[in-house]
DNA sequence: TATATTTACGCAAACGATTGAGCATTGCGA
DNA sequence: TCGCAATGCTCAATCGTTTGCGTAAATATA
């Protein structure tokens, strides 16, 4: 895919941010009106590009740059904004900065964003639907030319209603179904068939999936892969599904009580990277090792998942990918004043480590091993 | 410390703010006072809470009000802007957002902002001095109230500048020396004695060090500790210090160099939690155990370095509270319109867990372990 | 020479709020 | 009945740009 975006700053200013020193904020129009006996008007044309279009003369022209270099004259951008009702700003709205998937995702779109010269206003809706709201709301009083968006909440409404009225909206990882709203997501579904079908190549059939945010898609997604994966392998009516949140507590407590039960599950399919690290904790306190007596896959990939002993099997999202197409259809639909209808979902991959093993024999399963002793296959 | 801040936001907006839809973006001052009769001067006093203050009479408040309310009308953030020269906007700079250490940051000061009801623009400088002073210059010239910054650069000039005549910044983990700008910072120094302290306790007395961007001040003052702490244990001249980048690469480099060496250390310190990865990396790779061949400690907190095989020991930052801190000093300085001078250094904490272990015997030093078993002790 | 066209710019009205100053109207005391 | 203060509002400037329209001077065309 390719696209063409004509960036519309224009050199001068380009000029004046590499400069060393902080624009002059008592420098305006006006001033270098006076200065150079020019109209504001003509001021302003020559500053923005405009000189040939307004047939502005070259001494003249040369006369305006020299005096707005000189006095380290740079616009007044709100009040561009005011005129222009344009504010070269995206809002990205996120359920958790501090989750290492999402931090690198705001990392790659602030990153994307700069390129195209726009600025990133972050906000954290900490999964809380009524600041999501909230938030969303400054957003649009702020005037930001786009949002990219992964909703917590379930009512697309707002979105949409945004989206068709105010400014564009990329939804990103999380998306609404029923919507014709664009996003950028991964297959979730699949991957969730991958996750089971390792589990089932390696032979378990008692697989419990602790999920997160119920009402959200991925989780909606992934809970249908894992349904479906179990049903093509005839043990569809084994399914267990616990959990209510992408938080490790969750994924501690789940796990707890997983392990508890007589029939304890030789494998776990946790969710979130988050979900799988509180699972580790349950097993490890638990006696148990992974793989072992039970094994683990995770959704999220996360650098340090390779660093773990077991090192962890998990399905990898392409964040980065994700990252960047979101940004171009978003920068693509502001600069053509359109509203974009492409919903995307990348293929996510498996990865596979050493979490993952044979289950335990039958007759052993249920003892537990109370050794801290742990084996690295 | 408490500190006292009045929000100037008006009860009418936020009533607005968490109606349901969206801002009416028809309407305008103008437009409300054709509706109403009276003149916009009146429409802004009631509408910004002024009506006592300017005697505005209860019954034609009341029509305003409805007028306002029925017609969800929202005023227009970038006119505010423009009247009053704030524009309840801050910005946030950040080396990488993507690093689970600032992303934390990241998280805590977007939320604290959002309490006092500012907007966040976030930058991802990338460690890049040059990036990080068109973003800044960008933030300036979005007359951003106040900036909140983990410098990259060494210079501190810029930010000096800012803070004297445009806005109030307040560095977060990054500081400058001979410089009066506030911060919020850990004791690196103290960390680093901690950490060293715990190894030699262990017995050790080779101790390389791993560094990160060379010129920045947590990493100067990790090493001045490092320095001092085998100083005081008499074998200063065993400081060995290496690399140059807080990244998981530049561990995994420093770290094969290191085991390479015909006097491998018994210890690694790393100064970061990206150094450290890259240094277990290395160490698995090479066959080696930590901690019966090779002892590990890190500095930064993360949540899966107590879920690795060994857990790993390492020196905890108060992120919480640092990103709180910080936010507090700025909005006060904000309010106030005040420079503060705060020189904050919190205490870090030693988090020990199984990286660290007695050195091997000295005879079995260069041997190196080449099978995968792995022991927990 | 009269008219048309081009050149090179200026005027003034937006954009939508805030705010100091001012101006009717009413009430009250003397 | 007059003066004065309090009441309850409006006027108009301002923030710093952008931009449609207009126009004087210069040049080209008929």
């Amino acid at each position: 895919m390719q696209i063409i975006i004509i960036l519309r700053t224009n050199f001068i200013y380009l000029r004046h941010t590499s400069a060393l020193s902080l624009r002059n904020m008592k420098e305006t129009l006006a001033s270098l009106a006076q200065k150079t006996g020019f109209s504001a008007s003509t001021i302003s044309r020559v500053l923005t590009g405009k000189s040939e279009e307004y047939r502005i003369k070259p001494e003249t022209r040369d006369i305006i740059l020299k005096a707005a270099a000189e006095s380290n004259y740079a616009p007044n951008i709100i009040a561009q904004n005011l005129r222009t009702s344009r504010t070269d700003t995206i809002g990205l709205l996120l359920p958790s900065v501090a989750n290492p998937y999402f931090a690198d995702i705001a990392s790659i779109i602030i990153k994307e964003a700069r390129k195209f010269r726009y600025t990133t206003m972050v906000i954290d809706s900490d999964e809380n639907e009524a600041t999501e709201k909230s938030s969303v709301s400054t957003l649009i009083a702020r005037q930001v030319d786009g949002i990219i968006a992964a909703p917590s909440g379930t009512q697309h409404e707002l979105f949409e209603e945004i989206n068709r009225k105010l400014c564009p909206v990329i939804l990103i990882d999380r998306y609404f179904v029923d919507s014709s709203l664009p996003y950028v997501s991964t297959n979730n579904y699949l991957g969730s068939i991958m996750a089971i079908d390792n589990l089932i190549m390696n032979g378990h059939t008692e697989i419990a999936c602790i999920q997160g945010a119920i009402n959200s898609m991925p989780n909606k997604k992934r809970i249908a892969g894992y349904l479906s994966a179990l049903e093509k392998a005839g043990i569809r009516d084994k399914a267990t599904i616990v959990g209510n949140e992408f938080s490790e507590q969750n994924g501690y407590l789940e796990t707890k009580l997983l392990l508890n039960r007589t029939e304890r599950p030789t494998a776990i399919y946790a969710l979130s990277n988050t979900i799988a690290l509180g699972a580790i904790k349950a097993i490890k306190e638990t006696g148990l090792n992974i793989p072992a007596d039970i094994s683990l896959i995770s959704f999220d990939d996360s650098i340090y998942m390779d660093y773990m002993t077991p090192s962890i099997s998990r399905i990898s999202q392409p964040t980065e990918e994700m990252g960047k197409l979101a940004s171009k259809l978003l920068f693509e639909s502001i600069q053509n004043k359109t509203r974009c209808t492409t919903q995307l979902e990348l293929a996510p991959s498996l990865i596979s480590r050493n979490s993952v093993s044979l289950p335990p024999r039958p007759d052993v399963r249920q003892e537990g091993r109370h050794d801290t002793e742990q084996r690295q296959q």
